[in-house]
DNA sequence: GCACATTCAATTGCGAACAATTAAATGTGA
DNA sequence: TCACATTTAATTGTTCGCAATTGAATGTGC
């Protein structure tokens, strides 16, 4: 006779974690949005500059480890940050099958202008730095112990 | 003369609790997919059903508020839960703007395969139960600070 | 050197996700 | 009653995200 199940129920919404993260993303998205709107860039397209800020000329693929993404996105997305003048694609000459991703002039520029964009997403956090840091490496650990088991 | 920026830098990548969230769902979506694909459900299906098989007979915008989703994106998706028998859209005669959304048999009757769901998810989160509650309350509480700065 | 497997990016097709708009039904105030 | 705003789904167009496949370049084992 179950009785006040609601609470510890495996199978309702509330107490699935993994909506949780599902949903946490999204809202992120939104918050992100007016921000990245005035860059000219989606949250993905953020993703793959944050990655060719830190360093640059590296290949597709490399960048697809770093942001858990395969060509089947990055392709397209990196072409629209080409059209948009803020990378550029060239084949590599040592090994002709990788293409290496370059920042233009424009694309480094615009680190600068992204500068302020962490700041006004902790703000809206409205959270402590160490607090989101603690939560972020939990959330991390527990991203890499999933990831390990679709390794396998 | 900055030295060991890098652990503190907010514009690093690996310093962002959002892709942290963000790599953390699509590694959940990873996890869930082949647990899914045997009923024949995407993972924001399988929410829906979640929703449904806590109360039947709701109209969209119920739905939408509960998973954070507009009419953009669940008419389509509810479209193809129709096409698989597994709900059914009527319009309300009470309210004929709104569009009610009812299981199935094979809707209502595919609770009990999904039963397995979750606690596949808890072995692959390799982690105790009372620590994913922890981490899941925090990243709610996260999500309904951000939604409040939106809603703002 | 040559058959074979592997690696890498691109492509195709499908299902989200969301902004913006549309159209119909309902509610409201004068 | 009637003009007007609001609510609700549906629609259109763009961008992700991924599975599966393709084709070219590279690596390997004999």
């Amino acid at each position: 006779m179950p009785r006040k199940l609601s609470t510890l129920d495996p199978q309702r919404l509330d107490n699935q974690i993994c909506f949780a993260v599902y949903s946490a993303a999204h809202a992120f998205n939104r918050v992100y949005k007016p921000l990245l709107d005035r860059l000219g860039l989606t949250y993905p397209q953020y993703l793959v500059m944050l990655v060719l800020w830190e360093r640059d000329d590296v290949p597709v693929k490399d960048i697809g480890e770093r942001l858990f993404l395969d060509s089947g996105t990055l392709t397209p997305l990196l072409k629209r940050l080409e059209a948009a003048h803020l990378v550029r694609r060239t084949r590599s000459s040592e090994d002709e099958r990788q293409v290496l991703i370059a920042l233009t002039a424009q694309g480094h520029a615009l680190k600068e202008k992204a500068r302020s964009v962490p700041q006004s997403i902790l703000a809206a956090s409205d959270c402590s730095v160490s607090e989101l840091v603690t939560i972020k490496d939990e959330i991390v650990a527990l991203r890499d112990r999933l990831n390990a088991v679709i390794g396998e």
